[in-house]
DNA sequence: CAAAATGTGGTTTTT
DNA sequence: CCACATTTTG
């Protein structure tokens, strides 16, 4: 105890050790925070509370994930499991499930990802007939979403002039009523989103205060990771919990705070000390992260905002090198520079690993063209982003079965599966079910239970085929009860088809999706014999569905140690550290984005952002800017940011001979094609780029071409009605295959083919131009 | 029925 | 330029 006391400072000891009431840490960047929150938290388990009456709430599972690992070594690998610790969302998930009758939903109910939600309200815009222009699924999704976080329900929104005006003026009066059925088909399939857990997290602690008094009791001390970055709804819930005992510690920085997008308010770390008089407030302002040269360039640059705690955050570690800053002439040649620096770093004096370095960037379009300078010059590196694993096609259509054995209600999970793979239940039949589901208000499964006394209006086929989907699902249900959760996927895989249906593709694309799946069955297999370790004895599907629906990219660190060039956007390096950072694509227009430019308040919150990257960096960082860019296909001119204006020149240096900024301004009189600064190699690069089109172009004009002889050729309308199973075929395109299986009949009869070098294709007779080879 | 071609619209960040 | 939706084609 006293040795671990004894490894923090003055401040950061005070943090630690003051338990009497509400407490405020403003932590600066590379300050230790994260050490403040684990040494408290080991520090109340010292002094005798039980580990599960602490409450830690952190913003990543990956946080929370760390963060048990280090006070697993602190404290005790059992004390630290039965904390209370992860993100909101998982930790009231958790006590939604647990209360669920209070709210009218079951302790099954599905979590919607953002993915799910845009498709049902994208659905509920189509069957409303409303113009998709107008009602741009995206933009009604974040509408509903801001007022959910704002604690405004879909009746509340109906009512609320302010909202119904700024509809109208908008030209989108109908968002209340998009709103409403939105909620209620989320209601019918058992299903919340995620500001959902939210929002009705604080529907449950407002209506049964029985419920919040046992919670708040249960709870004896509550910890809140980066609280500048809560939004209105989880501030009140936090605030709920906390407002008997006070005993309530949040740290963050206001500096830091970068997601109001997302509906996090920067006032309820401002306005702390407001909610709680006698709170006490701790600044740890010693960085011990980084250089004095970037913790000045930083505070300069943070000094320009306007709403801040007071704070100066220092460095004593070396002065380091400045700040470096670097124009280039495109894009192209921006990624080529830093390529080419990362290879000049790595065999100067210091010797640094691919691993110790990082390029940050505003948005994720821009990783494709730093992508592709590392690939050349064989630097490997490591893309985070885009999209995450269970995103992708092949999993999600696993887990949407996985998900109807849970909850047969959820929609979502059902529109993708009840015909994949195809089981000739096409749209038309869909669209009825949702039309039924819809009259009389009840799930889509719920009609299939019943199609008659529903009024399906279907014919017999498709009744039997929606019946064999239906007993397929209630024997996956029926089999969950008995089989462990591995052996479960791996039965939902084989007998939906699903195994079928990808792995006769064997394409490429097809073979990673193969992979894919075998790796989320190893994940499964994984995460019931982590979960067994720990001592749960029945490991239960909808436990880890409960788990997977929370979880993103960011949790997975597979190869985090592997050496490695990290790419990734601001956003997403949050918390992080690296030896040496980039930080590119500093221009008007991209960062600041377009967005945002208009708005002071945004503008202050991309400065914060610009402050969070160059935080990121221990020993140097550099700063970049092109003067062209690509965008929506075109070569676009760009100025410098007006952020580089705002770090004080003493931290700074250039690349380039002349003054940036002078440089930046000829270029905005006239566009410097004569650029004084390329480098003789990159002008090499560049002139290769038109090539490399220009090939492009001409390789897809002659498989135009190619197509174009192929059609004119006279080998349709061939006999095929002697085609049997085992029959060799050759096809224009696909080449030679074997038929596999030939089903239907009269004019729809259909072969399925193996193709030598394209897979398994499924070909229609009548269209087909197949010559029978033997 | 599925794949390819064509058209269209759009970009911030994400638990 | 790219992702997505719709239309065309085999």
């Amino acid at each position: 105890m006293e040795e671990f006391l004894s490894q923090l400072n003055e401040s950061q000891w005070e943090a630690v050790t003051y338990c009497d009431g509400p407490e405020l840490v403003i932590a600066g960047a590379g300050s230790g925070k994260t050490r403040v929150l684990t040494y408290k938290i080991a520090y109340l388990l010292e002094m005798g509370l039980a580990p599960y009456s602490i409450l830690a709430l952190t913003f990543t599972n990956k946080a929370a994930r760390e963060m048990k690992e280090r006070i697993a070594a602190v404290a005790g690998a059992d004390k630290s499991r039965r904390l209370w610790m992860g993100t909101f969302h998982s930790i009231f998930s958790r006590i939604l499930r647990n209360e669920a009758e209070h709210i009218g939903y079951t302790s099954n109910f599905t979590i919607y990802d953002s993915s799910d939600s845009k498709n049902l309200i994208k659905a509920i815009i189509k069957e409303m007939q409303l113009d998709e222009k107008t009602y741009r699924p995206g933009m009604v999704q974040s509408r509903i979403s801001n007022a959910k976080n704002a604690l405004v329900t879909a009746t509340a929104y109906d009512q609320n002039k302010e909202l119904i005006e700024h509809d109208q003026h908008a030209k989108v009066p109908l968002i209340r009523e998009i709103y409403k059925r939105y909620q209620n088909r989320c209601l019918q399939a058992g299903a919340m989103d995620f500001d959902d857990l939210l929002l009705q997290t604080n529907i449950l602690f407002r209506d049964h205060p029985e419920v919040l008094e046992k919670y708040s009791t249960f709870f004896r001390y509550i910890l809140v990771d980066e609280y500048q970055d809560t939004n209105f709804a989880q501030h009140l819930i936090v605030q709920r919990l906390a407002e008997k005992h006070g005993r309530i510690c949040v740290v963050g920085d206001d500096a830091q705070s970068i997601y109001s997008f997302r509906g996090a308010n920067i006032d309820n770390i401002l306005q702390f000390k407001n909610i709680y008089p006698n709170c006490r407030i701790f600044k740890l302002e010693r960085n011990y992260r980084s250089t004095q040269n970037i913790v000045n360039a930083a505070n300069s640059l943070i000094h320009k905002n306007k709403e801040q705690i007071q704070k100066t955050v220092y460095s004593e570690n070396e002065e380091g090198s400045k700040v470096l800053l670097s124009a280039s002439y495109s894009d192209y040649e921006e990624g080529y520079a830093v390529a080419s620096r990362i290879n000049e770093m790595r065999m100067g004096n210091q010797h640094y690993t691919f691993s110790d370095f990082a390029i940050l960037y505003r948005t994720n379009a821009q990783s494709r063209i730093l992508e592709e300078a590392l690939r050349k010059r064989n630097i490997p590196y490591r893309i985070y982003g885009g999209l995450s694993f269970y995103q992708r096609k092949e999993i999600k259509d696993v887990i949407s079965y996985l998900r109807l054995i849970i909850n047969p209600d959820d929609e979502e999970a059902l529109k993708r599966v009840i015909n994949y793979p195809t089981r000739g239940i096409g749209d038309t039949t869909l669209k009825k079910i949702i039309a039924a589901a819809s009259e009389n208000n009840i799930s889509l499964w719920k009609v299939l239970e019943d199609p008659v006394g529903n009024h399906l209006p279907i014919n017999s086929g498709t009744a039997k085929k929606l019946q064999a989907f239906r007993e397929m699902i209630l024997s996956f249900i029926e089999k969950n009860k008995t089989l462990p959760v591995e052996e479960m996927a791996t039965l939902v895989v084989k007998e939906s088809g699903i195994v079928k249906e990808l792995f006769q593709d064997r394409s490429i694309e097809g073979i990673s999706k193969q992979e894919n799946l075998q790796e989320l069955l190893r994940g499964i297999s994984e995460f019931s014999e982590i979960r067994r370790e720990e001592g749960d004895e029945h490991v239960t599907l909808a436990d880890f569905l409960s788990e997977v629906s929370l979880l993103t990219d960011q949790d997975n660190d597979k190869d985090e140690k592997a050496n490695k060039v990290t790419l990734m956007t601001i956003h997403a390096a949050k918390g992080l550290e690296f030896k040496n950072v980039f930080v590119v694509g500093l221009e008007e227009d991209l960062f600041p984005s377009q967005m945002s430019k208009d708005n002071p308040r945004a503008i202050e919150e991309e400065r914060r952002l610009f402050y969070v990257a160059i935080t990121r960096a221990e020993e140097n960082c550099m700063l970049t800017y092109a003067k062209s860019r690509f965008r929506n296909g075109q070569s676009n001119m760009c100025s410098p940011s007006r952020f580089l204006r705002d770090i004080d020149p003493r931290f700074l240096s250039s690349d380039t001979p002349a003054d940036t900024f002078d440089v930046a301004r000829q270029s905005l009189r006239r566009p410097a094609f004569t650029s004084p600064m390329q480098q003789p190699k990159a002008k090499i690069d560049v002139s290769t780029a038109p090539v490399e089109q220009a090939r492009g172009r001409r390789s897809k004009e002659l498989t135009r071409l190619e197509q174009a002889v192929h059609t004119a050729s006279p080998s349709a309308g061939s006999d095929l009605s002697g085609l049997q199973v085992g029959a060799i075929v050759q096809h224009d395109r696909f080449g030679k295959g074997e038929v596999t299986a030939i089903e239907g009949s009269g004019n729809n009869v259909k072969a399925t083919v193996s193709f030598t070098h394209f897979g398994q294709k499924q070909l229609l007779l009548k269209f087909a131009r197949l010559t029978i080879l033997e």
